[in-house]
DNA sequence: CGGGCTTATGTCGATAAACGCATTATGCAG
DNA sequence: CTGCATAATGCGTTTATCGACATAAGCCCG
């Protein structure tokens, strides 16, 4: 009797906005940023290149789409921008498809072991 | 007084994981065959393709690539493939991320209202 | 077994995005 | 105004993925 009621179809333009979210945590790069800037607060780019290893000009680019997206803000701080998180929804979306690749790794785990 | 506590890094496989995820969803065909399957519960490839306008093909290739991520399962039914959705999860982060975009909207309007 | 239906896969062109290098733009000190 | 530092952008190369067509593979019925 868990049934969700039936929602109706999102429309195009809702699966394009979704889908384009979803993409800006689709790179591995991206969400690393996102992450360093989660693990050590706010910081500038060039500890964002000292930390993640990636160009100056492609850090830059991810930051402009992930500021764009609302998902990280920055202030100056004379030349320097320092770079925040803006929204913790990351960290949610991505706790709850973690937790879920564990509850599915320990599921395949039980069923080897059943065997 | 609202921070959280300060998480360690992800490892890279794990960001690996997170994005290769979050890359199914981030192309609309993908999640325009989840929000189908939803919507009208399970369906065979047929009323996929009626339902898309996509080839044959190539909803066989995305079908075949969430049902390897578990988002998806599918029964026989002859020599016809019945699909279903087989995790709520997908659901529940468009919720999440739909109602980001909502108040991010609301916000602009508000802004420039009040100008 | 042979034909018809349904799904999976090989292949290909088109497109998009990553990533780095070089250059330009922007802010600050003297 | 002139350097000096930092961040952003133009451009090119490479890689990956979409999406379709054609073909193969699997299943069922005569």
């Amino acid at each position: 009797m868990r049934r969700t009621l039936p929602q109706s179809l999102p429309s195009p333009q809702l699966l394009d906005e979704l889908s384009s979210f979803f993409r800006l945590l689709s790179e591995s790069a991206r969400l690393q940023l996102l992450c360093q800037l989660k693990h050590g607060g706010p910081m500038d780019v060039a500890s964002l290149i000292e930390a993640t290893g990636f160009s100056q000009s492609h850090i830059s680019r991810q930051l402009g789409q992930l500021q764009r997206a609302g998902l990280v803000n920055c202030d100056r701080d004379g030349t320097r921008l320092i770079y925040a998180v803006a929204d913790p929804l990351v960290e949610d979306l991505c706790n709850l498809v973690q937790r879920r690749l564990k509850q599915r790794l320990e599921q395949q785990l039980s069923q080897l072991q059943a065997v």
